[in-house]
DNA sequence: GTATCTTTACGTACAACTTACGTAAAGCAA
DNA sequence: TTGCTTTACGTAAGTTGTACGTAAAGATAC
């Protein structure tokens, strides 16, 4: 393909024409789907290196708007609950020749900046309702499990090291329910909250938790055929 | 004065070389004397208009460089603490026609962009240690207790909001040793702990709680003069 | 000098929350 | 039936937070 036919290229000559230089975003979008914590991954065209997803912000749009684009265009959501939790603007965030000699993008044309500050959001997203879909420079968009992420490309292990930190931290007052389907167990949302914590919680003491929260409504129906003991259903109430 | 002239001016043609385009630095810098939170702002040349100190990243500084830089010239400290809290990205952060205007700066001329994405940081600094200097934008620079900041210029007000807001979140985790010189007395660590959480506290269970915190080392001298009974001097330990 | 008031310094009682662990019912597997 | 795992609910002890009592030290008023 002649590079200047390349999509992801064209993408970047229209980045570097209408949008902020020197600024990306960075998405780090968690899902929760069969007792895993996500974060949904992209795939560089041609290669085996993984990324977070990304983007750029218009001259005139407001940050927060760019961060909704990036997490929209990558899950098909259109109503998203989405933090901004850190700023990563480092002179040398990582090897800047070696990391886009593994993007493989023909890139050396296009006038772009010697660094890159990134802003990083995270977003709870409901893992059923995605439809991942790659962009202009990759092939692939999927579900990751977050022990089993890969080295990724830029600064992104760290990013979502950070994210996640962020998200520990702001658990409590966090509405958890975002990465939840409407209906789930208590023993569900157990491990929601172990995965975010990277620990083992007491399952008795949990239940109390939860129960005198007064934030969960049972249902009458209980979830048959995976457990032991069927679980009672509950619903996060308004 | 010829505008050519303007040291400000002079300043923003510089920065319009050699900094990056779009975005700002405001610094929220937190001191306290005299049973007062106070913030450290400016009054702009000819005016009565204040603002927070601010500056802008060299195309190939690290952020927290920058930010350090803007603390540091304000306050002639070396030694900072620092915290990145949020970035102010609204595309309509606050009216540019009226701002500029009020600050009387002739930019005319100047390439500059349309809007700001602006990065805040706190600093917690020893009120005494500091030195407050004005920029070549501004006449004075001086201290002003929180509740008594008059209507500044940009959204710095909000900007304080937050800060404040941030540090009150993270009250238990911060050095706030910063903010206090090396020996101070438990009521006045209480004043400080009501200036940041804007309400009054018991005596008595702060007593208990700074104390159990076993982060305080009680010295054989009071306080003598200002109060009825002496307090002790404490200093907080390594 | 004595009385009074304010501020510090330390103490007690109780409520709220956290942690550790016990146990029976429900369902699966041998 | 026996044994194991998982859910659902309970109890006891420990820790933390809140409300308030009070005596000592110093300042102020008379």
């Amino acid at each position: 393909m002649n590079k200047y036919n390349h999509p992801g290229v064209q993408y970047f000559q229209h980045v570097s024409e209408h949008c902020i230089h020197y600024m990306s975003i960075d998405g780090v979008i968690f899902g929760f789907s069969e007792n895993q914590l996500k974060v949904l991954l992209l795939r560089w065209k041609g290669t085996d290196e993984w990324s977070l997803p990304g983007g750029f912000i218009y001259k005139l749009e407001s940050v927060d708007t760019a961060a909704e684009r990036v997490v929209q265009e990558r899950t098909g959501l259109d109503k998203l609950y989405l933090k901004q939790f850190h700023v990563f603007g480092d002179a040398n965030r990582y090897d800047q020749a070696d990391t886009w000699r593994r993007t493989k993008m023909p890139l050396d044309g296009i006038k772009w900046s010697e660094r890159t500050i990134s802003l990083g959001y995270y977003a709870l997203v409901n893992y059923s309702l995605v439809t991942p879909m790659p962009d202009l420079m990759t092939d692939e968009c999927r579900w990751w499990n977050i022990p089993e992420v890969p080295g990724l490309l830029f600064d992104h292990n760290h990013i979502i090291d950070v994210a996640l930190q962020s998200l520990r931290r702001e658990l409590s007052d966090q509405p958890l329910n975002q990465l939840l389907p409407d209906q789930f167990t208590i023993p569900e949302l157990q491990r929601l909250h172990e995965c975010i914590l990277g620990a083992p919680l007491d399952s008795r003491n949990f239940y109390k938790k939860m129960l005198a929260s007064g934030q969960l409504e049972r249902l009458p129906e209980r979830r048959s055929g995976t457990s032991h003991k069927a679980p009672y259903l509950y619903r996060f109430q308004p």
